[in-house]
RNA sequence: GCCCACAUAGCUCAGUAGGUAGAGUGCCGCCUUGGUAAGGCGGAGGUCACCGGUUCAAUCCCGGUUGUGGGCUCCA
């Protein structure tokens, strides 16, 4: 046979003898990376290892480093399951089993229901099947052959796939052992290349993502090529946790939510810090802006939420009531609100843009299973605008929108991603005006050179939104800022404005929000900064410590000036020592804790202890006080 | 709403093979007045989420309700 030249990853051209497997050159190049590599990217293509090329080509080999050998060790991995499942308990039928972030998972559609004691005999199987190192071996077969095929075994949802399948695609199935799965591909090339594995969690999950299909059982899994790196996966997780909103919202006692009231938050004194200072902040950034602040009642009558669509269209999320035997609506939106102080008045073009923010405050019956700390819950504060403008004016408006956003959310060193969400199936409007919307968020995007993700049918149902996507301590995604555009309401509402020519025409109409919901907008923050607020959100910004009882009276002075001065104080005057105050200092997060003793009084000075940095010596109390002044009022 | 799990002191958690509960921490009091991450002693604090059932007896077993957690669907 003749040899064939490979171009590998460095450019370098070898030359292997025809027939040997893509792992056995793996093998011979390194051997090494005959260990580490899981597929191998051929011309370009994910291919598996036992594979033989036959002409000359281009050889990149994948390990557990990137991210695609990552997949494909999870998605070989979640087959492993599935045979582990469909031998501990027979008559199981598959569902799909992807690798998602992390790990993966698999759907089952099984008699019983799985426990977690079932979870860990199902674990010992896995690590019986890796053991017995079956390869994973590859077939190709026509559609009639597939369909024949997972008929005869049962397999009803793999036959809906491949049903589902384009008619050209090819349809391969992978053999490990004596079970057989449909699936693309590729895999690592045996059982045995799966170290460490861990199944995480059991959950229910609908077939297809339908509702209204069949629950299914899925079980989260996750795997490593070493023990060592799973266990620091999992380390890293638990330290994830103690990031968690609820707990540091307990923690520091910024809110609560009680039985009785599920979904409806209450803040406590600290956390109405956080918000009268975001909200302060926001005032500032929107008065500079020129936005205009209204406020819109709760409670509006029936007749209202008909006009705008919300009675047909959002009418599940919604709470009612009745006042003198009519129906009103406790607001989810304050779109229809502000329709109505735009329409108190008649409206030059000379008026335009015309912006009207609103700290509202709205209700959405959410579902009980999807409330979640202060991410998702059933009372909240929309920081919310709604700006009306000529046709010609949308995209600049847009930008503002887009810029404002990113100032904002700078300012917290926070990542985010936008998405541009489309028509929705339970939409008003025609096509030709929902085209006309997307174009424009999407020509904005592109002006600003801003990259952003379709999220196809994702749009409210009176227009297309740009959605502003902030992660949370695991990594999942919430929406806060949107910018949404609207033909609807105008429309709806019959809103106009007076143009140069002296008749009526249509304004055009944004809704936004920036941080979303202050709610929200609070878990992120807390998240992100585990409850270290920086100083001029902080709670209490300075705590001062008596070192013995006759300093507290100097700490009091202390107090009582910089309180007046606007800076947040606290003295810690219990009769405990000053390590045992520091460390209470420390943990909840305080900024600058100060320690005062003889020394201190006498020369009126704080000996200063920063947050992160720890002691940084003693510095005069006035100076103190004028830097932490300027630290908090340029919000740094 | 659906699937699985969970619910014990303000907080974090033990516990009882069914005989009405315990630690740490926090809180209060006393001693101690101490210089950069936990000083000592004492005390108060719980209808063991709620409603039923089984039982001589239920915090524990069974059923239901509510709430919470992880997912699914849905959404700021």
């Amino acid at each position: 046979m003749s040899d064939i030249t490979v171009q590998l990853k460095n450019g370098d051209e070898k030359s292997f003898p025809a027939g040997l497997t893509l792992q056995e050159i793996a093998k011979a190049i390194h051997p090494k990376l005959g260990k580490e590599a899981l597929v191998a990217k051929w011309n370009g293509n994910l291919t598996d290892l036992n594979y033989k090329p036959e002409t000359d080509g281009k050889l990149e080999f994948i390990t557990f480093e990137d991210p695609e050998g990552q997949e494909v060790y999870r998605h070989s991995s979640a087959h492993i399951m599935a045979q582990a499942v469909q031998k501990l308990f027979p008559g199981t039928v598959l569902a799909i089993g992807p690798a998602i972030d992390n790990g993966f998972y698999y759907d089952f559609d099984c008699e019983k229901t799985f426990t977690p004691e079932d979870l860990e005999a199902i674990e010992q199987e896995i690590k019986r099947i890796i053991k017995e190192d079956h390869p994973f071996e590859r077939s190709e077969l026509s559609r009639e052959e597939a369909l024949d095929f997972f008929r005869k075994i049962g397999e009803h949802y793999k036959v809906e796939l491949i049903e589902n399948l384009p008619e050209d695609a090819v349809i391969s199935m992978y053999q490990q052992g004596d079970f057989v799965d449909l699936c693309a591909g590729p895999h690592v090339p045996s059982t045995g290349k799966i170290k460490a594995v861990k199944l995480m969690s059991l959950a229910g999950a609908y077939w297809r993502g339908d509702e209204k299909n069949k629950m299914l059982q899925r079980i989260y899994g996750t795997s490593f090529p070493k023990q060592k790196e799973l266990e620091e996966y999992l380390f890293k997780l638990e330290e994830a946790k103690k990031r968690d909103h609820r707990k540091i919202g307990t923690q520091l006692n910024l809110y609560s939510i009680e039985e009785e009231g599920p979904g409806f938050p209450f803040f406590h004194p600290k956390g109405m810090i956080l918000r009268n200072e975001l909200e302060a902040y926001w005032r500032e950034e929107h008065r500079r802006a020129g936005y205009l602040e209204i406020k819109t009642p709760i409670i509006l009558n029936r007749s209202l939420w008909e006009r705008s669509g919300h009675w047909d269209h959002y009418h599940e999320n919604m709470y009612f009531t009745t006042i003198d035997d009519q129906e009103f609506a406790i607001k989810p939106m304050n779109c229809p609100g502000a329709m109505l102080v735009y329409k108190s008045q008649q409206h030059s073009y000379r008026d335009f843009p015309l912006r009207l923010a609103e700290m509202g405050l709205v209700h959405r019956h959410e579902k009980s299973g999807v409330l979640h700390g202060l991410m998702r819950v059933r009372a909240f504060t929309q920081d919310d605008a709604h700006l009306f403008m000529l046709p010609e004016q949308i995209t600049a408006e847009i930008k503002n929108v887009i810029n404002l956003v990113d100032r904002c959310y700078r300012l917290f060193g926070f990542q985010y991603h936008v998405e541009l969400s489309t028509k929705p199936e339970k939409a008003m409007g025609s096509d030709e005006i929902w085209e006309q919307a997307t174009d424009a968020l999407a020509q904005a995007m592109k002006e600003l050179g801003m990259e952003y993700r379709i999220n196809e049918g994702d749009g409210a149902f009176y227009g297309p939104k740009l959605d502003f996507h902030l992660e949370d301590s695991l990594g999942r995604t919430w929406q806060c800022g949107t910018i949404q555009l609207d033909f609807q309401m105008p429309e709806k509402f019959d809103l106009t404005y007076i143009g140069e020519d002296g008749q009526r025409h249509r304004p055009v109409m944004i809704h936004r929000v920036v941080f979303g919901s202050i709610e929200r907008f609070i878990g992120i923050l807390t998240e992100h900064f585990a409850g270290a607020f920086p100083t001029w959100l902080a709670p209490v910004q300075v705590r001062l410590l008596p070192i013995a009882d006759r300093h507290v009276e100097y700490c009091d002075s202390l107090k009582e000036k910089w309180e007046q001065e606007g800076i947040r104080v606290e003295v810690d005057d219990r009769n405990e020592k000053i390590g045992y105050k520091i460390r209470q200092g420390q943990l909840e997060k305080i900024p600058y804790l100060l320690v005062v003793g003889d020394k201190e009084v006498e020369n009126k000075s704080v000996s200063v202890r920063k947050r992160r940095e720890g002691d940084i010596g003693t510095m005069e109390a006035s100076a103190f006080a004028e830097e932490i002044k300027s630290e908090i009022s340029s919000r740094k």
